[in-house]
DNA sequence: ATTACATTTGAATATTTGTTCAAATATAGA
DNA sequence: TCTATATTTGAACAAATATTCAAATGTAAT
């Protein structure tokens, strides 16, 4: 990275300076691209929006999502560790279900998405 | 998966069916997962949340982002291909800004989950 | 206690994906 | 046309992570 100087240099300096005192510190950014990570992978989607429906158990969360029994249960780990759904155990089995509303919003915002003007990825 | 009966069966069914129903197919489901994985990604959000502060060149933006050069052209690809981002040259240089005030929305709906209740992952 | 059942866990594997490095484009200016 | 500059690209590598399989937990019922 040697001497620039691009003929928008006074904008960009200025955008430089505000991006960094705006920029979010590490710990923030990490936790605030978690939860888009965590929606961003399809097993787990599928999960959050079976769990939208209403609160269910592991196998039929498996009935719904497909895939196995264990990879369903992984992915529930992931969700319950990131306070995306909670449990409460009934008997033998483990009810799951959505632990926050915002997480509603989330998934209404991204489904908006599909039919805003964006084009599909390569 | 053998044979199941849960004591929850009757309500579990109804919401497998709804579920069932509601569910996104394939293609849609990997398209809404798209804006969420790629926001997930700190290397990228943190090109989006500069270029919110307004447009700006390749080289600035590796400055505010750090790392190479090249890495963050490469997020800038995906971020381009996903419209997230949209490009204009003036001269040598290419000028990056927000494609879609959408994108706004969903950083501003990913900061305010900072501030939420959620608890940190492990 | 012992058995059966619902779910979780850990290790191994396979896949995806971010970064690096070197080379390739594309534009502007001499 | 030749050189310099800004950015992109592809291949190789490394790190992260989803899935599978087998074994382990924890609870209920006999």
């Amino acid at each position: 990275m040697k001497e620039y100087a691009c003929p928008q240099n006074a904008e960009h300096e200025r955008i430089v300076i505000n991006a960094q005192e705006h920029m979010l510190k590490e710990e923030a950014l990490r936790k605030m691209c978690g939860i888009f990570r965590i929606l961003g992978e399809p097993s787990r989607m599928k999960i959050v929006l079976a769990l939208l429906e209403g609160e269910t158990c592991v196998y039929h969360l498996t009935q719904i999502c497909g895939g196995s029994f264990s990879s369903v249960s992984h992915q529930l780990r992931i969700l319950r560790d990131n306070g995306i759904v909670k449990t409460r155990r009934i008997g033998k089995n483990i009810e799951y279900s959505i632990a926050d509303e915002h997480v509603r919003e989330m998934v209404e915002m991204g489904k908006a998405h599909l039919d805003c003007g964006m084009q599909e990825g390569n």
